[in-house]
RNA sequence: GGGCGGGUGCCCGAGUGGACAAAGGGAUCUGACUGUAAAUCAGACGGCUGUCGCCUACGGUGGUUCGAAUCCGCCCCCGCCCA
């Protein structure tokens, strides 16, 4: 049986991206790798890879997608993908993640969000060759005598060794117990999906780690594991998260997508290009190289980058669509999928301004008028309580700032 | 279980009876500048209100007081040290 691709070239794609802390990790897993794709060629029997997403919010950003193309390059390959959705880990707290160790949601919010992010992430996945899986189902199952079995698999200094703990710890920052079972969850993980490989960020590597340790002492054979660089979020130096606010959601608009990759820092471009287009190796390195030798405009490569990342996930026309508006955007005129708002009766631009929702509340409004920072029409307006809006049939433009806008228009 | 120190606005953090919607910093927003970037400078940053005004806020609750983030009682939570 042969019907998986020649070893060599399937090492070749697996491996692409793959990132550890150091050089002996990294040989040895791409060793056990290969065994494994050996094995699977000889057997005819596709690998189990699997990747496990908190559903934390219900949306995927692009730091999901990192994962989430290696796991469809997996499926192309031939081999078994499961998108393991964390509804019991999500309801713990991730201690990689500082904010989420507080938060703790119910199953039954996890389970809500979990619909969100699975549509979503078939956008990168092969829905049809996908196999989708809750850990809720096992650990939610798990006895008091369970866990103390895995628990004891682990000492105390092997979690205080790990980075986040350990300055935790310095600085006298709270420490929560359950916070160490995290790990432990995620590697009973790996043991009932029975997995070949699992794959993560490179914040991740010591829980996959405990995976391989877990499946040790059951006497299974540890899974291979391979991590991945993290994707910054837009201010370009946290990892991408939607709790600290920096994150760039793929069911974003267009639009939305468009500019916030426009106005990403210079120096995050390779980070993003190497980890979100599908541009090759060689296309990313030379245009690194332009722009070294100022050949590249960066603002330029970051339209390009713009554009390929809109047209991933929304196409290419719309990605088109989305360039032409950050255009007329800058120009001050509204991008076509501005916000609308209806208006049945003149209104004052305070109250329009917060019945639309363009502004949180009455005095924000008052705020930005006062600061010069609310346009109608493209003209500045100094009061709005005495500017007011009627329904003419015509079209408004109402502007906060530079990148809010909103079209008034009315049914008559 | 004991001792000590804490719990303040989105985050960090000052404030120990009125001058507190609460110093300072960060984040954010607006303006200037600019490459629709970064840096920098200026302003804003609980809600309602056409400037004086009102309401809601300093872990929770109940008090003391003309008046409490500030004092007292009880409760909940965190850190350090001891057991």
């Amino acid at each position: 049986m042969s019907e998986f691709p020649p070893v060599d070239e399937q090492m070749a794609i697996l491996m692409r991206g793959v990132e550890f802390g150091d050089d002996r990790t990294r040989t040895n897993m791409e060793a056990e790798l290969r065994l494994r794709i050996e094995g699977s060629r000889k057997d005819g029997r596709p690998l189990r890879v699997y990747c496990g997403f908190d559903p934390t919010s219900s949306d995927l950003h692009l730091g999901h997608t990192v994962p989430l193309r290696k796991l469809r390059q997996f499926q192309e390959l031939g081999h078994t993908v499961i998108f393991l959705i964390g509804t019991f880990t999500g309801t713990i707290g991730d201690p990689s993640d500082k904010e989420s160790a507080r938060t703790q949601q119910s199953l039954e919010e996890a389970l809500e969000n979990a619909r969100g992010f699975t549509q979503q992430a078939h956008r990168v996945l092969d829905r049809e060759k996908t196999v989708i899986d809750y850990n809720h189902k096992w650990l939610g199952e798990l006895d008091f005598g369970g866990v103390i079995r895995l628990a004891s698999h682990f000492t105390v200094q092997q979690f205080l060794a790990r980075d986040n703990f350990s300055k935790r710890h310095d600085k006298g920052e709270p420490i929560w117990l359950h916070e160490f079972f995290y790990a432990l969850m995620q590697g009973y993980d790996a043991i009932m999906l029975d997995t070949d490989v699992q794959i993560g960020g490179t914040d991740q590597l010591f829980n996959l780690m405990a995976g391989r340790t877990l499946m040790n002492a059951r006497g299974m054979r540890p899974q291979v594991v391979l991590t991945f660089p993290i994707l910054v979020g837009t201010d370009g130096h946290a990892r991408m998260s939607k709790s600290t606010g920096n994150h760039i959601g793929i069911d974003e608009a267009p639009g939305v997508i468009f500019t916030k990759v426009l106005n990403l820092p210079d120096h995050t471009f390779q980070n993003f290009a190497e980890l979100v287009t599908r541009w090759s190796q060689e296309e990313i390195d030379g245009m690194m190289t332009q722009l070294e030798r100022g050949e590249l405009e960066p603002q330029a490569a970051k339209r390009a980058l713009a554009k390929e990342i809109v047209s991933i996930f929304h196409g290419a026309k719309r990605a088109e669509q989305a360039a032409v508006d950050a255009v007329r955007m800058h120009t001050g005129a509204a991008p076509s999928d501005a916000p609308r708002f209806t208006l049945s009766e003149e209104m004052n631009l305070l109250d329009l301004m917060s019945a639309s929702g363009l502004v949180r509340s009455k005095g924000e409004a008052r705020r930005l008028i006062q600061q010069g920072g609310v346009r109608l029409n493209g003209e500045a307006v100094s009061d709005g309580v005495l500017t007011s809006v009627a329904p003419n049939g015509g079209e408004s433009v109402l502007q906060v700032g530079k990148k809010r806008f909103l079209r008034v228009v009315s049914n008559e």
